[in-house]
DNA sequence: TAATAAAGCTAATCCAAATTAGCCAAATTA
DNA sequence: TAATTTGGCTAATTTGGATTAGCTTTATTA
């Protein structure tokens, strides 16, 4: 029953795409990880999404395990090199210092925008969040990397910048932590929201634009400035 | 090789705890569902817990899902059951806004460490919250549940609050919405640090003591006394 | 161009964990 | 007190899904 010289089910899918697989697999398993978890995925699931049977994922990865670690691995590298994401340019902190020192409402808002919609929408930044927020509890190592991600790194680097803001006169605090609190929990809160029900983005951007506005209103500038921009609504 | 008369293994565990065994299980799938999962949790782990062999539990629950499915009942019951909880006494709406009419920052504060110890210590309620945490992503129904309890709900029952104390002239806003989201995202965000990281909670406590201050001097009555309170300072 | 490696496949195999079968003794009830 | 029910046990059985075996073809390399 052996198909001499051609060859049965068309499986020469090898014209190029040879070392894609590889990532291939690496990029569905994550999409199905971060919807069902790790223990609801079968690697059948995966093989199929990447066009292939599950025995030859085996030519790839030594187990279901591994691809999961080095889906974590792929994770780690990337938010190291994504540290900067959250600035308000491409740039150094240095550069968004200086950028703040004369920061506009509209500027605030722009920069709680991109730092919403970036987590929200960064294809990769989401799967591996929710994955994260799904296997969380296995191992305390996943617990830590999603509240260094979401929670503390966050915190720190606009912490940061809001104390430069202070230093020059732009906000208004004697608690920087706290006022970083204020900004940044909000946002928090409305992504945990919008990976649960993506239909609830739009009113959440929403929500987002009133709290900056509200932020600016409480903390910003002079006591003068916050007067004149009072009597202006 | 049967031993007559004597039981061999002395499984007569059955002094009174009978009716007791199908709560027992219930109880003790909740803490390992919300520790590890639902598919990281053998019904021989449950059964040893509550000092049975695994085949023994058929006799309570048709089979693993059927004890998931008791405990979310459970749990919506539970919730029900609750709703008045993040109220500042037991009793109802209108008693506490007549309590929030004349409340002092100390009221406040105990308004907001109320509502984060509660939620944080209830031996139910964090193990519900982190068993959906895990499996929010399997059930459409789930995410909502848990969304509707740690969102949505307090939220909405604090802005009602919120909205008479604005009303009594005790809070200062134009934006009710969003001064409800400045209370409560800080202590949701705490919240989700604390259960991933329970030793992270003394840290968690003092920052939602500094955030309720900031808030109430943010929002917190007449212009005059928020002028009195920066002197103070 | 012959040999080897890479990457796919089908058809087992293996295994852990859920579930069932069937027995037993205490407790309850008729 | 006899019959039945309840809730436990040990010893299978089942099963879903990961993994291995072993073959084939294309690509690479010596």
């Amino acid at each position: 029953m052996k198909c001499k010289g051609n060859n049965y089910n068309g499986y020469s899918n090898r014209k190029g795409y040879t070392m894609d697989t590889k990532h291939r697999i690496l990029d569905e398993a994550l999409t199905l990880f971060s919807e069902k978890g790790y223990a609801n995925v079968y690697v059948a699931d995966i093989a199929s999404r990447v066009g292939i049977k599950a025995p030859s994922l085996y030519k790839h990865y030594r187990n279901k395990q591994a691809i999961f670690d080095a889906i974590i691995e792929e994770m780690n590298k990337r938010f190291l090199e994504q540290a900067g994401a959250l600035q308000v340019n491409g740039a150094d902190a240095k550069a968004d210092a200086d950028i703040y020192k004369t920061i506009s409402e509209e500027q605030l808002i722009t920069l709680g925008n991109n730092l919403f919609l970036y987590f929200l929408h960064d294809d990769y930044t989401r799967r591996f969040r929710k994955m994260l927020t799904i296997e969380q509890f296995h191992d305390k190592k996943l617990a830590d990397a999603y509240m260094k991600q979401y929670a503390d790194d966050p915190l720190s680097y606009q912490g940061m910048l809001f104390g430069l803001m202070v230093a020059a006169g732009v906000l208004q605090t004697d608690n920087v932590e706290i006022m970083t609190l204020h900004f940044y929990a909000p946002i928090y809160m409305l992504l945990t929201i919008c990976d649960r029900d993506p239909s609830r983005e739009k009113d959440a951007v929403k929500t987002l634009d009133a709290h900056i506005k509200q932020f600016n209103k409480l903390y910003g500038r002079s006591e003068e400035q916050i007067k004149k921009n009072r009597k202006k609504k």
